[in-house]
RNA sequence: GGCGACAUAGCCAAGUGGUAAGGCAAGGGUCUGCAAAACCCUGAUUCCCCAGUUCAAAUCUGGGUGUCGCCUCCA
């Protein structure tokens, strides 16, 4: 598989540390509010990484932390009048439901910042043992001209980042690019004893604390969205090398972003849509397809229209799986036909140019392409013209599970068996059809329709899809 | 100012040297009591513009135009 590596700015081959395991650290959200849909892109994109690796046979572990202690969930708690505990464990809760909304799995870890102050206490220390650290008024910075490859992912000349960095207000500073490692508390603030006072942990330091401890020294990749790239990332490398004297990532992979308008979806323009609003509109499985149909790294515009195409994209794959559902239950029992045989035999074809779109960098729109071909032979060779054999269906449905589950798509709506009131209505309305009152038949379709099933009349036979 | 990305049909979007995937929408057809779904057919002589390299360019090079991003909390 190639991998487009920020740091080299190439696509890579990309190789394990340890080869059939991957140690994946996502930069997870600062829970002070609702994810919005920009949010999503990585959790979903990352999400079908994570589920590829596993796919072609290697064994992920997938750590996405939670920023829970940081300035905007300080500033929440105050204005609601609570806790910033409870404030995070709120959004943590939040957090989850829209993920599991969106078809994405749990982490392997979810480790939070405030369940790892020792940790990161301890490497502030070493940080600070090696010179690389000093502290200032109870703060703690980290001394960047002193790690010598700052700068190396985000491709800035440090001298070019030092004449462009904002003029700080803080004095204590020995550079204005220093960042702040430990924050000594202020009053009301939430804090942890250190050896500096009372205080609590930079944002950067707590991501290279919980990779370090649950992944280990050097990790195969890090991802997260481009923003982070600088300074957030660099930050990491800074204090993780400059730690551990050893390679942090392997390979850094981050996603385009997310517009509105073409203009960057976030929280501080204000322009943007929370995944629970979208998903009020659209459901929350067309959100993941949407960021699905692109490639990770192009930017991709948020819109009503690319949604509602995304709806009806999916409606189509969501049919053929009713369909073939249908004829796994009513098709032909016994074995298939030398022709339905010989349609299976295609499905090599599908499965290896899934793949290499799939290996080209995480080609996600293209591999989607391979599954519509596959979907339209499906459909032809299941056609209405003939009964094929539930073999058939079972084999196609399988195919079609292969390549939905890599993508993480067509999880809702599991079939159910219709209760006994529906079937009553259906075998009414068959009776009307036969007695040719067709005002009566329809009647009990549009009925039928605003319960939610959609009945399709096929010399297969009567089908329904839930809608 | 420094660094970078993008520009493909009405819309979304793959495609990095060999003659334009896929989806949505549209039109025609098959099937059907009708509908829905599905299937078949139709659509960019052309990939922002100009010049160049090449037998061959959407794909490479140079120039231009436009849009966006990072350099500051942000996925």
């Amino acid at each position: 598989m190639k991998v487009f590596n920020s740091m080299s700015r190439k696509k890579e081959e990309f190789v394990p540390i340890t080869p059939g395991e991957v140690k994946i650290y996502c930069c997870g959200p600062t829970v002070y509010n609702y994810i919005h849909v920009g949010n999503a892109r990585p959790i979903i994109l990352f999400d079908v990484l994570r589920r590829y690796f596993e796919y072609r046979g290697n064994q992920v572990t997938f750590v996405q932390n939670f920023t829970d202690v940081d300035d905007k969930i300080i500033r929440k708690a105050n204005e609601e009048g609570v806790s910033s505990q409870q404030v995070a464990e709120k959004y943590i809760k939040e957090y989850f439901t829209d993920a599991q909304g969106l078809g994405v799995r749990p982490a392997t870890i979810h480790p939070k910042a405030t369940e790892n102050i020792a940790e990161i206490i301890a490497l502030v220390q070493t940080l600070m043992e090696k010179g690389y650290a000093y502290e200032a008024n109870g703060d703690v910075y980290y001394r960047t001209l002193k790690f010598e490859g700052y700068g190396k992912l985000s491709h800035q000349p440090i001298d070019d980042l030092q004449s462009g960095a904002r003029v700080e207000i803080s004095d204590s500073k020995e550079n204005p690019l220093d960042f702040a490692v430990w924050k000594a508390a202020k009053p009301g603030e939430p804090y942890w004893e250190s050896p500096w006072g009372p205080g609590r942990p930079g944002w950067h330091i707590e991501c290279s604390a919980m990779s370090n401890r649950y992944l280990g020294k050097t990790i195969d990749i890090h991802c997260g969205g481009q923003d982070l790239q600088f300074p957030h990332h660099e930050n990491e490398i800074a204090q993780s090398e400059a730690a551990n004297g050893c390679e942090f990532v392997r390979y850094w992979m981050h996603n385009g972003f997310l517009n509105i308008d073409n203009k960057k979806m976030s929280k501080s323009e204000g322009n943007f849509f929370t995944v629970r609003d979208a998903a009020q509109v659209y459901g929350y499985e067309p959100i993941r397809f949407f960021m699905l149909s692109a490639h990770y790294r192009s930017p991709l515009n948020y819109s009503r229209e690319s949604l509602e195409q995304a709806q009806a994209a999916l409606e189509r794959l969501y049919t053929a799986k009713a369909n073939l559902e249908f004829l796994t239950k009513n098709g032909v029992p016994g074995a298939m036909s030398a022709e339905e045989a010989a349609f299976i035999q295609t499905f090599a074809g599908y499965r290896s140019r899934f793949d290499q779109a799939m290996d080209d960098d995480l080609n996600t729109a293209d591999a989607i392409g391979v599954l519509f071909e596959l979907v339209r032979a499906m459909n032809a060779a299941t056609a209405a013209d003939h009964m094929p054999t539930r073999a058939l269906a079972e084999a196609c449905l399988n195919m079609l599970h292969e390549f939905t589950e890599v993508l993480g798509l067509l999880y809702n709506g599991a079939s159910e068996d219709l209760d006994s009131k529906v079937e009553g209505l259906i075998e009414a309305r068959q009776a009307a059809r036969k007695n040719k009152d067709f005002a009566a038949a329809d009647r009990i379709r549009d009925e039928l329709k605003e319960m939610g099933i959609e009945l399709m009349d096929t010399p297969q036979g009567i089908k329904w899809k839930k809608v």
